[in-house]
DNA sequence: TTTTTTATATTGTAATGCGATATAACTTAT
DNA sequence: ATAAGTTATATCGCATTACAATATAAAAAA
């Protein structure tokens, strides 16, 4: 990955790498210099050298008990990508309005390959409170927003995904086999949206189609998400699909 | 800051002094390398290895005509701070319940010396569309959440806090005086939470109560921020300032 | 307490990141 | 169009920096 590459740094990556440990964490997202070291491999001197220097630049913050957690700023570089992406500038009235229209739970995700990232939520009721955050990842294949994305995409660029993602169940009715996932990217693409119906959670239904970018790559998906308690899947779909589908068609940026 | 400090890493600061002139980029946040050599000061040579392996790492983004943009990825960091924060943890719910009270904007902004960042927020209407994004920074002297928050420092500290702050006006009616600042401080003092008119926008009355860690240090505000055409200040404050300091309270882990 | 584990400080050394330079690719001016 | 100028990418020898081993100190565990 970086063997001969001569411009590329090595301890930047493992700053990162040590970085990106905290997301393996268990309880509060504190480590300390022997769990980084474990989640890592890294060697002890350069958990110390990198955790003391990424201290010192504010990007990580220490704890109690030698613990060491994520620096608050790193919520200035979400900031500045959010605030700078075309997309997200476009979407934010457009999903205020989504949200004031339908009442319920309406998101924007980026299509990450094998995950989603939810980067515009607009909530509609209390719910699992990091399940709603900016930030939060979700396997394509189990999520609306990622189902859509690559019903737009090449067959086997899809199956590529497909293989190289974990089919970990997201809840007890995550549809996890190969040939089924293939269908409902299939049923997407003709349908124009994505449905899921308890995919990631039990009792919730989500609605998603696809945004793309100036050269016709879906890069994202505009999600209306509401509960089975009020909705059947049929009403919910003729009521949102067509204002998911123009919501993503005003946010997209085609030639 | 750095130097006879042998644990410190100086490639990985100048990584994140490159990162960090994203924030100061003008149109569209794309740095060709010469804005960032211009921008940061660095070697034409360590502007090329950095950029290239931040490339590589997925924290730099390559857009058209040889620019970079900030990386999606950095929202994971923010998602794993948030998520991991007690105090967001706790403020998530009762943010929500107080939006819905209020039907006001409500957030939840972290102290940070002389800025403050939003960190959970609950939009009501269409505003300046990155004013409202998690991650915004604002000097502390002149939002309600940095007054309120000061108002419970010693005054040395407040004073070199007010000291080391460019004390820029954010709107045309921004208190830029010292000594009215200080004032203003002192008044949050008494009054238990700190009101701010058209101090960071014209038409914009926010009100702020602090945030307490478990060695009662202040660490950030619940603000509550509406409208002058809908409010005049005696009402807003009689009607919200209640709610803010219990909500502040509930969200506090005093000891 | 003692023992063991984990964190921090120190140090000599080699590999890595450095910066100069060369080449290539793009812009701008003529 | 072509040339001149600017900016980006590739290459390379060298010094510095990051490295890993180790010593000491401080917490946990026994």
């Amino acid at each position: 990955m970086s063997d001969d590459d001569s411009l590329f740094v090595k301890s930047l990556a493992k700053a990162f790498q040590l970085l990106e440990a905290f997301e393996k964490s268990g309880d509060g997202g504190r480590l300390t210099h022997k769990d980084m070291k474990q989640l890592t491999g890294l060697d002890a001197s350069t958990v110390q050298r990198m955790s003391h220097t990424l201290v010192k630049l504010g990007y990580l913050e220490r704890g109690q008990n030698r613990t060491y957690v994520l620096g608050k700023k790193f919520l200035h570089f979400t900031f500045e990508y959010l605030r700078h992406s075309q997309t997200i500038q476009r979407a934010s009235p457009i999903l205020m309005d989504l949200q004031n229209e339908t009442g319920e739970r309406v998101d924007l995700s980026l299509f990450e390959d094998v995950e989603i990232v939810y980067a515009l939520r607009r909530q509609s009721k209390r719910e699992t409170f990091f399940a709603t955050l900016t930030g939060r990842r979700v396997p394509s294949f189990a999520a609306s927003g990622g189902r859509v994305v690559m019903s737009h995409l090449p067959r086997d660029v899809v199956e590529d995904i497909i293989d190289r993602s974990a089919l970990v169940p997201q809840s007890p009715k995550t549809v996890t086999s190969r040939t089924e996932i293939l269908a409902e990217i299939d049923r997407a693409r003709e349908l124009g949206y994505a449905l899921c119906i308890e995919q990631m959670l039990i009792g919730e239904i989500v609605l998603a189609s696809a945004i793309f970018d100036e050269r016709n790559t879906p890069i994202g998906a505009v999600h209306i998400a509401g509960s089975l308690s009020d909705w059947d899947a049929d009403s919910f779909c003729r009521k949102h699909a067509p204002l998911a589908i123009s919501a993503a068609r005003m946010i997209s940026n085609r030639s």
